[in-house]
DNA sequence: TTAAAATACAGGGTTTTTCCTGTTGACCAG
DNA sequence: CTGGTCAACAGGAAAAACCCTGTATTTTAA
């Protein structure tokens, strides 16, 4: 459970002295190659401490923090120095934030109550293939892209084969006279099915219909 | 590495005859706690041989299949008989094929080129915890996540902050008259950024920026 | 410092979208 | 057989979106 030969450039950002000693003690135990670089309170501490000629490896991020939160940090870091891989290390595990930080592109998210030795394994990872993502956030990350039928108001079946048809060709950029000749009906049934789909989605103009229908997963881009 | 008590019913669905008389003498190898309910050569196979008294708890699906693939199976099943876990086992491993089949609400996605022993894992995960995704599936699902600068010909910085703005807003159910309401600008002057989105974004509509902006990513919906 | 972008705005016209009321024929149930 | 619903369609008109040309100011880069 050794990390790799050349040593491992850490640094720490996380609004809580203790929590942060505590972390290096233990990255300390399940590991002699390593090197912290620095610490930080929160982002706006970081960029001031981040030595461009000298920059960590991986950084452990919290998210939850005064004046510069995690969120803005690592977009910080995307924008100026991507080369660095960040490892969220939160309390949170809400689905959103988990997803959001992901998105930023972090190499991994861990959540605080986690064993010593899962820290390693996960330096180790991020390291070595550049990721370490748990089943945890493999679980959030799936259930983010499932559609739950029962979570949207309106499910597929409350709209006609033809509606839905519809509906997929206003998310295109056509107009509906278009729309009107690809559906072989004359313009004017066009406006009978834009009345029912504002008055069954609750929009209130086109666009309205195209982002609630991609919203609920009714239409789907190509 | 043995199965859980009460025998897992097992079914298999892939054109292959070969494959699937391969497939469970491995089955066979790593698991005596199993029985394997039928064999299918596809998902239409598939709906005429399922017995509504003795359903299996995990199908083993393959993705291209003639007559009805592996897409329409899943979605089939999830329509009518949600509480059968399905695991891919597939020889495509496009982001597109492997994000597709997740957002059907697969338990699993293996490769055809696994170690015999991953099988074995995998069955007993979804049989246990419900799910098995490997880094691999993992991979995918956060590179899908992730906007792919390159991948879309327009970078984010390619437009103003207040271009972005006027794109964000631009996607809401709301008019152009609002929007320059809320921007604190003229009506004409949006007229003049929806002109240069327009060009920016090649789109023709309103509706056209709407859907470029979502795909790319440049605006995400709430 | 000077020219080129970028930003904000206007006049005025065309096209598309939106909304309202109303008709016709098909199909289904009492 | 008849009333009720539904899909397809129309006329007509107001609102919104779209398009083109042109101006003034500010910001940026050579």
């Amino acid at each position: 459970m050794s990390l790799p030969h050349p040593p491992i450039k850490l640094a720490l950002v996380d609004d809580h002295t203790l929590f942060r000693k505590g972390m290096i003690s233990l990255i300390d135990m399940v590991s002699t190659q390593h090197a912290i670089l620095f610490e930080a309170d929160n982002g706006f501490d970081m960029q001031q401490k981040i030595d461009k000629a000298n920059l960590p490896d991986i950084i452990l991020m919290d998210v939850n923090m005064p004046t510069m939160d995690g969120f803005a940090a690592v977009q910080w870091l995307k924008q100026h120095h991507p080369e660095i891989k960040v490892l969220v290390v939160s309390m949170v595990d809400r689905e959103e934030t988990v997803v959001q930080m992901i998105k930023l592109g972090v190499k991994g998210y861990l959540n605080k109550d986690i064993e010593p030795k899962v820290l390693g394994q996960a330096l180790e990872a991020i390291a070595n293939k550049g990721f370490y993502y748990t089943d945890f956030v493999t679980g959030i990350l799936v259930h983010s892209l499932q559609w739950d039928e029962t979570k949207s108001q309106l499910s597929a079946s409350d709209l006609s084969e033809r509606e839905k048809e519809f509906l997929r060709l206003s998310c295109k950029d056509i107009t509906y006279q278009e729309i009107s000749e690809q559906m072989n009906l004359s313009p004017k049934t066009i406006d009978g099915y834009r009345n029912v789909l504002f008055d069954k989605l609750k929009a209130k103009s086109r666009v309205g219909l195209v982002v609630i229908a991609i919203r609920t997963g009714l239409v789907v881009l190509d």
